[in-house]
Parts: structure tokens; C-alpha cells; sequence
DNA sequence: GATGAATGAGGATTCATTCAT
DNA sequence: TATGAATGAATCCTCATTCAT
């Protein structure tokens, strides 16, 4: 990326260009995440995004399609996390029991953090048909992970025989819950907060 | 009101007025309501209102001070239900365990109402800086009989002790969505729902 | 009006019927008044008359015909004491130039209260266009006062040849100009402002 | 700014984006000045505006804030004439008298122009209360020219002790009804009317 | 004569989006 | 790629006025 002198050419390679793009549009993302969360998607204008930013309204338009375009992207970015979480529990070891926990755990803690919150915060209704269908599949994703680890549970006897729906439920609520009262300069860490959450959604459940 | 001929008179007595106005604003706010929660507050117009209601839109005037009153409105409709089921529990007999376990049914199947579910589903940041005071401090007393119960049962030897914060968190994060997944038309009745939840959220918590 | 036996009738007569109509169109004409010159025409509501005087919107229009008839009626309220002072001046004695004085004087007097006010302060633009054809006339007739007894006085010899309606316009000028700055909590009272102003817009044009 | 062959650039530089963009915030003040005066401001709608200026209404809100800023653009752009005619003349020789007859004629004359008739025919409660008191200032200092060349004449000796505020009282007053009186089609051009009220303002004034 | 309720018309303002440059 | 400018659509709200009672 330099030249033999040592400078950086000011004339961007196709690569660079590509990661330059990718940035900025991490940070719009980012921007308008943050304001969506701080006064509510219908509360912040474009206007709002791109001040932040120190660019103009026009420019937004190039790397997203529209204002839901940007709210669609905040809410697949907090998506790809959890189903990233999903995916390494699933790859590693252990019982339906303690995925169940690592997942409450991970869920948890992304509920803590800007980009979780998203998947809880935003209006349904404030997507596209087709956006609410995605991520009505990616919401069928997670629940299913739940669920199936607590069947999976039962299964291995790690877990209770019980209603694996109505305990993804409950399990769910609370966690979700988290994204509403959670505040980063409140009394307890989010670690702390999900390690409690993960005793306290299995102790009822566990087989010992 | 009515004439010895046993017609009832066309001059509303001021008492018959009163009613009427009442019985008018109760319908504004349950058809408000009822579009709110549809479609969301900022994709209601006040036109839609009206319009369900056959009414025009500045008629809506004479009930209601503006968009964001109706919105309030509905919210404390939902919280005077609250309000009533705690007073109504606080009133009667039991000790901490067999309260909470009443003010999970009853919160639980609130949230299965329209009016239940404004309480959770309304966005903090549409209603005013005073509405939102008074909100907060509603949302503080609901809080408040929850822990304030589960303090109670430690102090009774009916519930475990443990710390009446979390366990709130836990049990208002499960109850309270609900009324997000939860219809009508479901496999399952509300009352089936919440005796399931009264149990599964106290399994951890009794002593026995 | 009153019975055999001293009492007051609770049934008003028609004398006194018209007695107390008219004393209410009065006090709407007043309250109004007051009102329009406080706020000006546009941002003053039918209700905010209203409620000055303790009534409900709609039996304003037992009264007035609408808005525009009562700032109507106001500005006739005004004109009429413009036209009965220069009637009185016109029947009383005196050269041009003593006329012109009185008029001056009274005319000043006028612009210090509520009803000369609106003379000068309400917008042509705000009345029908009959009523604007009607008001138009009354302004001329004042004018042509002005006019005709500077033209007496010139005849006469009290005041010096010039020209009458340019002189008018500096004497009318002046004095609508009253209206505008003359506080009635200010130094000077009305009485001394248009003695002052009389000697004043007289002092060029007297031949002594 | 324009090329080789002569050609004027299509692409506007800086410079000229600022002046076009002036120039147009210039024509929207003319057009709504002319229909202010016109109709009454209440009785203009931004639409009519833009569409006197072939433009969309939400267009005008590129150029100013809203329609009270133009009423109020209207006003200052009155006022910066009568401020620049008090500087020139105060920058200029004469005595008191001298100066003041040359304000008189000078605001005078602007009182048969649209800009000028904005200083009077706007009415003071329609703006906001930042703006009144902004207007409030700028009428002190032209009140303040007045009464200090009359004070300056008496003090040079060229014109009669008097009291000066109430003489300006009588000379504004008399000035700022031209923009009431005074037609571009009526008998006298501006600069015979100013004239005339030159003179015969200070006929009673001056010494001589 | 007075009232509560309802209405129709209108107007300012906001904002996502587009387009020429 | 970025911008200034312009637009169209939409919405809340106000208020004079009317009408049945």
C-alpha cells in the first residue's frame, strides 16, 4: 500500500477502495445505530446521521438504499452476532445443559451492547415486507437454538423433562429484558448480570 | 330518563352528557389503541382514527389534546389494570410466595390484553418529558410490588432468599414478553399461559 | 320594572329585553376590542373573547354575524366618537383655525384610547370588501374635515394659504401616530400631549 | 469564470453558488414583501409565495427558517435602507437643521418603497419575541437620529429650543403615514411629497 | 338565548428522496 | 463519490362556523 519511497499513494488501489467503502459504511451504521437507540428510529432524521458524521444527507445514499436499508443493516449486524454465538456453542462441546447456558450468556451479553439491542428495540413494523420476513427467519434461528438445546438437553438427561417452547420463553423475556433495563454505568457488569441469569433461568431446569 | 310513556327523552339529562362524553373518549382511546398497536404510533394518523371511528379528526379534538395525550392515555389505561390487580392482591390474604404468584397471573394475562400491552410496547421517547415522568414513576410502583413481594416471601420463609432485583428482572422480562409473542389464536389460552409461568417462575424460588 | 311590592320581575320586559342585549353586544364589542389591540386581530380566537367574558363560543354569534362583523363593529365604535366630535366642532363657533385646533385636540384624545385606536391599528385588509367600502367613506369624512376647515381657515384668514390636503396629511399623520407610541402609564397624559400638538401642527400655519 | 471560447462554465465556482443563492434568497424576499403588502401577511400562504416565484413551498425553506423569518427579513432589509440614509447623512456636513431635513426627506422617500412601507405596515406582534426585541433596538436608533439632529440643531442654534421627542414624535408620525397614504399612480412623485413635508416640518421649527 | 359537539377548510412544517453538477 | 438544491407527500393542529338540543 506504499510506494518504494515509503509514502502512501494517493491514488487508492481497487482493494483499498473496497475497505475504505466497507468503513464508512460500518460507520454509518454504527452513527445511525446509536441514534436510533438514544430518541427512537421515527425521532432521528438522515439529516441527524450525516451531521454526526461530518457528511452530507446525498451521501448516505450511496452506500445505503434508504432509511430502512440502514435500520435493516443495524438490525442484521446485532443478527450476525447472535448467530455467530449460536454457531461457536454449537461447534464446541457439551450437553444441552451447558450450551443452554453458554447461549444465555452470550444472548446476555449481547442484550448489553448497542448493536444486541437492536434486535429487540426496533419496530417490526417499521421494516419492509420483505426485511420482516428475513428477519422473522433469523428471530425463527435463534428461538430454534434455544429450544433445541433444551431438548437436546432432556434428551441427554441434563435437563428436566419439560415444555421446551414455554421454557425458551421464559428464558428469552428475561434476556431480552436485559436490552430495556441494562445501563452501562449501573451497579452491575454485564458479566455479572448474565452469569446470575444463567444460574437463575437453570436452576429450575438443571437434572441436579 | 324516562317519560311516563316510557320513552326515553331526547334532552340528555347533564348526567346522561357526562356519560356519553366518557363512553366517546373510551372509544376514541380503545380505537386508538387498538391502531397502535397494529401499525405502530408514528404509522397512525389521527385520520385513521377518526375514520374507524366515523367521526372527522378535529372531533377528536374535543376529547384528547393532541396525538401524544391519546398515546398517554392508553398507557395509563394499561397501568390502572396493573394498578388495580396489585391493590386488589395487596388487599387480600397470602403470604410473599402466593402474592407473587397472583401478580404473575395477573400482570401475565394483562399483557395479553390490548390495553396490557401498551404498558411494553408504546416507545418511552414518543410521550412528552412530563408524561414520561409520570410513566417512569407508574412503571417504579409496578416494579416495586414485585420486589417488594419477593422481599416479603424471604422475610415469611416462603420464598428463598436471594436478591428481589434480579429475580424481578427475570420474572417482568418473562411476563412482559408475552405480550409481544403471544396470540390470540394461539395454541394456548392466556390463563393456561400464565398459571404455566406462575409455576415455572417460582419453581426456583419456593422453599418447598 | 318593578312589581307592586318592590320586587324586581323576573320577566324582563321587551324595553328591558332590548336594554340587556344591548348592553352584552356592548361588552362583546369591548372585550374584543381589548383583545384585538392587546394581540392583534389574527392571533385573537372567538374563544379567548369567550371566555373573557364568561360565555361559550357559540353565543358570540347571538351578537355578530362572525369575526370580521365584530372588528367591523369595533372600528365604528371608534368612528362614531370621531364623527360625533366633529359634529360638535362643526355646530360649535370658531374661525378655521380654532376648529382645526378642537380637532386636533379631540381627534388626539381619541387615538389615547381603546376605541380611537382601532381606528388606525386594524388592517383594511382584514374586513369584507363592503365593509372596507363603508369604512373608506368614514375615513374620507374625517379627512374631509381636516381639509375643510383648514380651506375655512385659509378663507377666513385665521391660518396662512397652503395647501389643504397636504397639510392634513402632516396633521392626520401625526396624530393616527399617537396611537402607536402613546402609553397610557407614560409621562405626559393625553390631555398634555395633544395641547402640545395642537400648538404644534398649528404654529407653521397660523397667520398670526 | 468563463472560458476560452467565452463560454460561461455550467459549472458554478464557489463565488457564483454564493452569489446565485443570494440572489435568490433576495428574490424570495421581494416576492413575500410584495404580498405581505399586498394582502396582509396573515393572509398569505407560503404557497403563494413559492408559486409567485415558480418554486415549491418547502423550496423557500432552503433560503429562510420559516415564515416569520421572512416577515422578519422583510423588515430588517427596510431598515438597513433607513440605517445607511442616517449613516451617510451623519457621515456628511450640515448643521442640525440641515441634517434633519435631509432625513426627512430620506426616510420619507423610503416610505413610498415596499422595503421602507415594511417598517410601519408590518405589525410588531407577529414576530417572535427575539425578533421584537431585535426590531425594538433598531427602531430606538432611528427615533434616536431624529430627536439627537433636532437636539444638535438647537444646540447649533439652527433650529428653536423645543422639546425634541416630542417634535420627532410629530415628524415620524407624519413620515411614516406617507406609507400609508401615498400611491406610486397618485398626483406627486415621492420626491415632491418629501419636499413638501421638508419644509413644512421645519417651518415651525427653524430659527429663521 | 345558550351550549356541547362536530365539521371543513386550510396552513405551516418536516423529511426522505432525487437529480444535476 | 459527494453536494446543494429542489420536491412531493404527508401530518398535525387550529379555528370560524353550524346545528341539534
Amino acid at each position: 500500500m506504499s510506494t518504494a519511497t515509503g509514502q502512501v499513494s494517493p491514488f487508492p488501489t481497487p482493494e483499498r477502495r473496497r475497505r475504505d467503502r466497507s468503513a464508512k459504511r460500518e460507520a454509518i451504521l454504527d452513527t445511525a445505530l446509536e441514534l436510533f437507540l438514544e430518541q427512537g428510529y421515527h425521532h432521528v432524521t438522515l439529516n441527524q446521521v450525516a451531521e454526526r458524521l461530518h457528511i452530507t444527507k446525498p451521501a448516505l445514499y450511496n452506500y445505503f438504499a434508504g432509511k430502512t436499508e440502514i435500520l435493516f443493516a443495524c438490525w442484521m449486524a446485532g443478527f450476525e452476532q447472535a448467530a455467530e454465538a449460536i454457531a461457536r456453542i454449537e461447534a464446541g462441546p457439551g450437553d444441552g445443559l451447558t450450551r443452554l447456558r453458554a447461549l444465555i450468556r452470550d444472548y446476555g451479553l449481547l442484550m448489553t451492547t448497542p448493536r444486541g439491542r437492536c434486535l429487540i428495540r426496533f419496530d417490526d413494523r417499521d421494516f419492509t415486507p420483505e426485511q420482516r420476513d428475513r428477519i422473522s427467519a433469523c428471530k425463527k434461528q435463534v428461538d430454534a437454538a434455544f429450544r433445541s438445546w433444551i431438548a437436546a438437553g432432556i434428551e441427554d438427561g441434563s435437563i428436566r423433562p419439560c415444555d421446551p417452547k414455554m421454557a425458551a420463553f421464559v428464558i428469552g423475556g428475561a434476556l431480552n429484558w436485559i436490552g430495556q433495563w441494562h445501563r452501562d454505568d449501573g451497579p452491575m457488569s454485564p458479566q455479572a448480570v448474565v452469569d446470575d441469569f444463567a444460574d437463575r433461568l437453570t436452576k429450575g431446569l438443571a437434572t441436579d
